[in-house]
DNA sequence: GTGGTCTAGACCACA
DNA sequence: GTGGTCTAGACCACC
């Protein structure tokens, strides 16, 4: 199955994202083994190296650490992943209340349209 | 003076964010005369080449348009600038919530840490 | 002309060692440029992606700053170098100190064996 | 017991070290039975080949040698092992020094940098 | 089987 | 010209 990436991104930076996303959702958990290499690459109709690439900017993070020979895990340490999924939040947080007061919207204004938001969804597009 | 850019997005998409975002908070109005290639240039350290392609971009986005001899001015159809201003706003709240939800966090989390933020900001580090 | 590399570690944390014990030296100063990928890649008869690899790593370790389109630059950041040149003198002494102690040396050992190989290096092989 | 290794360096090679070091200790003396493959490989919690290989390392510098159905032993020639503690030292030093003044310290520097450690550690950290 | 490195060569985006 | 990404394919080291 060949997936998808938008090209305004490097995929391996789509990938990085897919995974860390998948492990703040508890889907992977620490210490759980990540596809080997090739096998996500052919997962996801990438080169292998594109891959490489995606894990060591994991393990850079320390979200991930790789063993030769055995494979790629998340992390044990599962401090490290909450940090994770709290700042992320913060930053994705501050991201859009700086991004709309650039805009020229007050606070009222902006939870009003988050509101407003979300109203319409429910009944709608995606859950 | 020169300005700081990020590196990871093209400086000429940072000055696009910019004026757009001077032109929603009605700093800049229809019809108003941008700065010329050059001034702005040296204004923001760079090289003219990229406010061109800045303005490039404006004009292609129907926001700007340059006129021969005179300069590039903010467009007179202020339509499309309230346009500009709302699908802004919605795709800014959209790529929140979705990025919130990607991380597995439920409507009401998102709406309390939104508010959480607001309130330790109010007294706090900037406006 | 092409260098010479060790088998058993990468190029490119060779070069990233090679670049880093320069600006130690102040070979390099801050906001030095670096000689471009391609350049460094044919002066060391190495693949333009190690040397990608290379400035990559720099960065990752804030030791250096790309900027598409103008090259890869020594940090102007100053402490951050100052920093660097301080713990890797820690980390080598420790990593010295710790290895001959674990070979079962006492500490006025340590010391003679260095001072003896200091005297004997004077007058011989290299400064 | 599952030891901890370093993931930068190959756990055969890591072994090999600390067999070493216990030898230049005189914990392991000329004659010494080492612990067998399998031994040795719930105690570290690791694969019993790389162990295979460990022996095999240290067989090869002739450290150790392997008698069939009997274990593996610390070679009885207590010449090699002087030898092998000597040049140890000295390879130690050497690289230490040459690492140091390739970061542009001098000599003073270096003995006075060493003798600053040794003196820290002393009420502190670890003996 | 696993991850890690390297090359050759292509193409893109930016200044 | 600069850096950045990606592919194809090879070879190595480790478990």
């Amino acid at each position: 199955m060949t997936d998808t990436f938008q090209t305004n991104q490097p995929i391996y930076l789509q990938l990085v994202e897919r995974i860390k996303k998948e492990i703040m959702r508890d889907e992977l958990k620490p210490g759980d083994k990540l596809p080997s290499v090739r096998e996500l690459a052919v997962q996801s109709g990438v080169n292998p190296n594109t891959v490489q690439r995606t894990y060591r900017e994991l393990e850079h993070e320390k979200i991930a650490e790789s063993r030769r020979g055995q494979g790629t895990f998340v992390t044990e340490d599962s401090t490290i992943l909450t940090k994770m999924r709290e700042s992320t939040k913060q930053i994705e947080i501050e991201r859009f209340v700086i991004g709309m007061k650039e805009m020229g919207y007050r606070e009222p204004e902006i939870i009003e349209g988050l509101q407003t938001f979300l109203q319409l969804s429910k009944r709608g597009d995606f859950e």
